[in-house]
DNA sequence: CTGAAAGCGCTTACAG
DNA sequence: CTGAAAGCGCTTACAG
């Protein structure tokens, strides 16, 4: 069974190798007759151009990398699904490239993941997104790229997000409504801008509220189920404790639940509690957690659309976001 | 800012542009000083071979692809790290693919696949491990592959597996233990060969304990939360309702939870509830689930090893289970 | 132990 | 609108 190759097609279809690579590619001026012998051809043979031929001619891979560090396999699973979705349309492979970036080989890992798959484009995510490194050296080898959720340098690079302020204001205004006053909040990590973010949305609402954000009542985890669980136990363990919680992600969020659970606290009657992203485990947990819904897979989809269709650096598009309100409030 | 290739290497080192393909490839006979001038050149001039040449010229692709469709994100997240854990050693990169069994694109996209990316090889996940299309194809294909937790034809690929039907007996004996005797089982679908595995285990831990295995007490969710939820539903509503519930998997153990908390519930009182996986998930809803330890990641990593290592078709490596008791029975 | 030649299957640049 | 030539950066087979 020896491969089909574009020879073998130019054969067939009595044109050269060159024709068929136009066809194959969508080039313009191509007789429309010619293009049909092509097609057909290409279709009776069941040719499927070689991806290594293709990017070795052509210095284009075909691939596009997802570059990551994310401590949610919900979000970079979603993330996948999402960019792939869109990358297919054009035939493009998709590389997930998981990375640590508290490694001292973070750069130099990416830097090999450039020179020996050499992807068409890169999607970061957070904390990634800003990493004043790793911007610098997608730079320096010219390589486009796109943003998810970033916080600062606009403008950089296209970018999608949702409105995280606004988002992380609405949920503590329903929390406000519930008639909670001491509402506290677990943050996320300090590197991802996303943790700013909703902490400012927060204080926002408190101040519209006309109640000061208490220092003592925010606590700062890992976006992680363990850390949302110890800040928890730090929270509940406060003299005069708060009577929601807010965790900036619902695997955090999760982790506080459980400690309610724990400590035979009623929810949400002794304690409300509230989480962001709207990730399966929200509908999963008991009982279910009142959230804001982050569309992940949209977010991917329009990363890796910005990409491909080559949009502007300060091109950025924002996701629509959306309160849920379940049984945890 | 031009790419360094082989030949630049060989000049630097004074050799040829094969032997530098030697070194990189680490075939032997090559004279150590000569081996010792050509990496001093490879580090000097931070060379990375192509992967694209490598793959065209050398007819390999570096690369493995997992093709997998499985409802759970956490499975399919915890197989690729495992594969990628392993094949980054051999610097091989890992394409995820994932699929669904019902469309009928399955057989054409995973031809396209093979023909565009040539995988080096391929590691099949339920149901498709035992999926006969996908089998046939690969076999007409001459593609190496590796099955994880395949259900039948032993011998036909190298394959990585729990003991199902053992650790499901031991889950159906612990709860026999805490003296339940009216046992439900929510099993996986169909085709999923884990299924029966798991349902087998559970009528032998019955029978050996003298109780016959009901019918009624046996519902076929899809592995995930909702077709969970809906089978406790069916279960609870039995006129001599089951005091315990044995799910195939933690999804649907932790939709039988829902269910049970959304009726006022006490668990384990009431009803003890027992999952089978231990995904991060059976950690984090309340009461935490007692389940099987099924450690994805390695049978990930030693599915990976096997097609690397060129196993013999007939090896089959068995990766340790564990039961694990919590606080839901 | 080492190297010069040919070729993998495409695309690029150049002609017509 | 179409094609012949050269070349992408490696590995394979073949010599020595």
């Amino acid at each position: 069974m020896k491969r089909v190759t574009i020879r073998d097609v130019a054969t067939a279809s009595g044109t050269s190798i060159k024709t068929v690579s136009r066809v194959l590619n969508k080039e313009r001026y191509v007789g429309a007759d010619t293009r049909e012998r092509v097609e057909r051809a290409v279709a009776d043979l069941n040719f499927r151009p070689s991806f290594a031929a293709r990017s070795l001619a052509g210095g284009r891979s075909f691939q596009v990398a997802l570059v990551c560090d994310n401590p949610s396999p919900a979000y970079v699973y979603a993330m996948q699904q999402g960019i792939r979705d869109r990358c297919e349309v054009d035939g493009v492979r998709v590389l997930t490239q998981p990375y640590d970036r508290g490694s001292p080989r973070l750069l130099a890992d990416l830097d090999a993941l450039i020179a020996t798959s050499g992807p068409d484009g890169i999607i970061l995510t957070p904390p990634l997104s800003d990493n004043d490194d790793v911007l610098a050296l997608l730079a320096a080898r010219a390589i486009p790229f796109v943003r998810v959720s970033p916080g600062t340098r606009a403008g950089l690079a296209p970018a999608t997000f949702i409105e995280n302020v606004t988002a992380a204001r609405e949920l503590t205004a329903h929390l406000l409504e519930r008639g909670h006053r001491r509402i506290a909040h677990i943050a996320g990590p300090r590197d991802y801008a996303t943790s700013a973010q909703r902490r400012v949305g927060y204080e926002a609402a408190l101040l519209a509220a006309g109640i000061a954000p208490e220092t003592e009542l925010i606590v700062e985890g890992r976006y992680d189920f363990a850390s949302g669980a110890e800040a928890a136990e730090v929270l509940l363990a406060h003299p005069s404790p708060p009577t929601a919680i807010f965790a900036g992600s619902d695997e955090m969020a999760a982790g506080a639940l459980m400690v309610a659970h724990r400590r035979g606290l009623r929810i949400p009657t002794d304690i409300a509690i509230a989480g962001f992203g709207d990730d399966a485990l929200a509908s999963y947990v008991w009982p279910p957690l009142t959230t804001v819904r982050q569309p992940v897979r949209d977010l991917a989809w329009q990363a890796a659309d910005l990409l491909l269709s080559r949009a502007d650096p300060d091109e950025l598009r924002e996701v629509a976001h959306a309160l849920v309100v379940r049984a945890s409030t």
